[in-house]
This record gives C-alpha cells, sequence and structure tokens, in this order.
DNA sequence: CTAATACCTGAATAATTTAGTCGACTATAC
DNA sequence: GTATAGTCGACTAAATTATTCAGGTATTAG
C-alpha cells in the first residue's frame, strides 16, 4: 500500500463526486475545474476507478460519472488500490530465497505493518470522509488504536 | 504525510538496525547486505535520519549507528517524515485563495484524513513492531492446524 | 441528420522523485 | 599509519507523476 500525491488525488476527487453526484452525473471537466487537476490525468484516474467498479460513466451531454456502489462501501483503500495499480509485492514476492534468517524477519514485520496500514484505510469509507462529525472520526481512529499495544500515543504533531 | 518506497526502505533499514543494536553499533554496510539496499541510499537515508534525531552515529572503526531514543519512543511517522521531508503542505497551503467553497470543503476532509492517517503511523512505534507476536509461528501454525482439519482460510489478499 | 457534449484511448513528453554511483574527506581504533 | 566507517556533494539512471495532444465513440438535443 502506497499513498503517494497520486492517491491524494484520486480521494480528493472521489470526495468532490460523492458530495455532487445527488444532482445527477458529475462532469471530469467541473471536478477539474473546482479542484485544479488536469482533464487527462482525472481521465486516466477515472478509467482506472471505472475499471475496479468504483465509479460508473455516463456518456452524452448531460452525462459524466456516478459513484458504483454506495457511498459507505467505498474505502479509501479501493480508491487507492485502484489508482496505484502495481500493487508493489514487496521485494522478495513470497518465494524469492530469503535465506538470511533476519532478513525474513524484517520482511515480515515490514508487512504487517503494510497489513494494518491496508486495514486502517480500508476502515475509512467515502461516507466518513462526507459526512463528518469530527467526534465519529476520532472515536473510529482511537478504536483502530486500541487494538494496538503498548504503542506511544502523546505525541502530536501533525504536521502531515 | 506520504508513504512510498522510500519510506518503506527507511523503516525496514530501522527494524533491522533496532534488532541488532544490542550488540553495539551497525554498520550501514551491513544493513545495506541484509536489507539489499544500496550503501549510497542508505547513507543518505540515515543523514536525514540522523540530522532529525532519530539516530546517533559512532565513527570509526567498531562504529556505526545506533538508535538515539529508547525503541518505543521512535514512531513510523517519525522515521517517514525525517526521509520524506518535503512534507507536502496541501495544495492551497493555508491561506491560497480557497474562493470556491465546494473546493475549501474538500480541502478539509482531505486533510482531516491525512491527520488520521498520521495519528495512526504515530501511534506504532518501533518497539512495537520488533516485538510483535511472531507471526512466522502463528502463521505456520495455523498451516498445520489446517491441513489437520482440511478447513479453508480465504486468504485475504491485502497484497498491499 | 447534425451538432454538441463528454467519455474513451493511446501516445508523447515534461517534471519530479527515487535509487544508485562516484570521489573525496573526516574521525577513530588499533 | 592504516584500515574502518561515517560524511558530504554532485552526478546519473530509472521510475513515477503529471500534462498535453490528437484522435476516437456514445448519447442527447434540436
Amino acid at each position: 500500500m502506497r499513498l503517494t500525491t497520486k492517491g491524494r488525488f484520486a480521494v480528493t476527487a472521489m470526495i468532490d463526486l460523492a458530495q455532487r453526484q445527488a444532482n445527477g452525473p458529475v462532469t471530469l471537466a467541473g471536478i477539474s475545474e473546482r479542484q485544479k487537476i488536469s482533464l487527462s490525468y482525472l481521465e486516466q484516474l477515472f478509467g482506472k476507478l471505472r475499471r475496479h467498479s468504483i465509479v460508473a460513466s455516463v456518456r452524452g451531454p448531460g452525462g459524466g460519472y456516478r459513484l458504483a456502489r454506495a457511498m459507505n462501501e467505498v474505502t479509501v483503500a479501493d480508491i487507492i488500490a485502484a489508482v496505484d495499480e502495481p500493487l508493489d509485492a514487496t521485494n522478495c514476492g513470497g518465494r524469492e530465497n530469503c535465506q538470511d534468517e533476519h532478513r525474513c524477519m524484517t520482511h515480515d514485520l515490514w508487512t504487517n505493518l503494510n497489513k494494518r496500514m491496508h486495514e486502517y484505510l480500508a476502515s475509512v469509507s467515502l461516507y466518513d470522509l462526507v459526512n463528518q462529525p469530527k467526534a465519529k472520526a476520532i472515536a473510529a481512529s482511537v478504536a483502530i488504536d486500541d487494538r494496538l499495544r503498548g504503542s506511544r500515543r502523546d505525541n502530536a504533531v501533525v504536521s502531515a
């Protein structure tokens, strides 16, 4: 699981779409203008989102894109996975010779963190983002945090 | 907050360091060989980690790197922030003209998700990663269990 | 039917980031 | 003094990200 500016564009565009689809299909031209993302880049991203059945297209005048499922059925993980395709199988993709004990151990630890990240992003839906009662959002993240043992929780900073 | 292969290299290297530092300073050459990361790339990464006071260096023969703080005082967010520097201030970095109502709203929603991501990564320390229940042993026993019971585990892909 | 709209596709390319390489230098242990 | 190992800077190759261009196709309006 990677989290890059590309995924950020996709999530931002999807939030825009989710917010506006009530009035019918949303055009990429509109998203492009509102979110300042180049139209062709959006076309590439939405091509992938469509092929992953996250959005559906309506062609012709008055057309555009709409969500293919309910808002709470679309997670941030779905969006990022659709757009980042290459799914980056870890270095030693399962069967590569992990001769060194320690090498394999580190590898396991990393993939485990990766898995947790994925679970977290899969727990946040488009619905959560758009209908964000702030208390709810915090409660959700705390619930996730509680599943971790012995971790530090004091440093805030959040300059992400 | 970005999560790229660069951050992955840094986290992997830090896990390796954390596991081995009990025997004294750990050399980059060793990490390079074990984790298959080019030495010079590690030098770049550890230069940043050192300048962020996450690791400390010991020069000369027998030297290497050690953690600058206790394992549970170093979070994944710390590591990634140190290595990914540019801290990617969101498009409209606070004071850019957010004339369109909707534009600003989407922006807020995005930064909120970003913040939660950061909080999550800040809740996972190096200690958590290194001292987690041995995935390997568990995986092995589960595999045996499956053969005995003939049960089917839907392997949930997670190929993040 | 025609024209306008908007999705769809692929290719070329610029910009940026990632990753690796090289060469010279500094501190320290022995 | 010599070998070890970090430190620094600059250069380069490869990959990814983002944009632009140049065509298409499906659908609606008139």
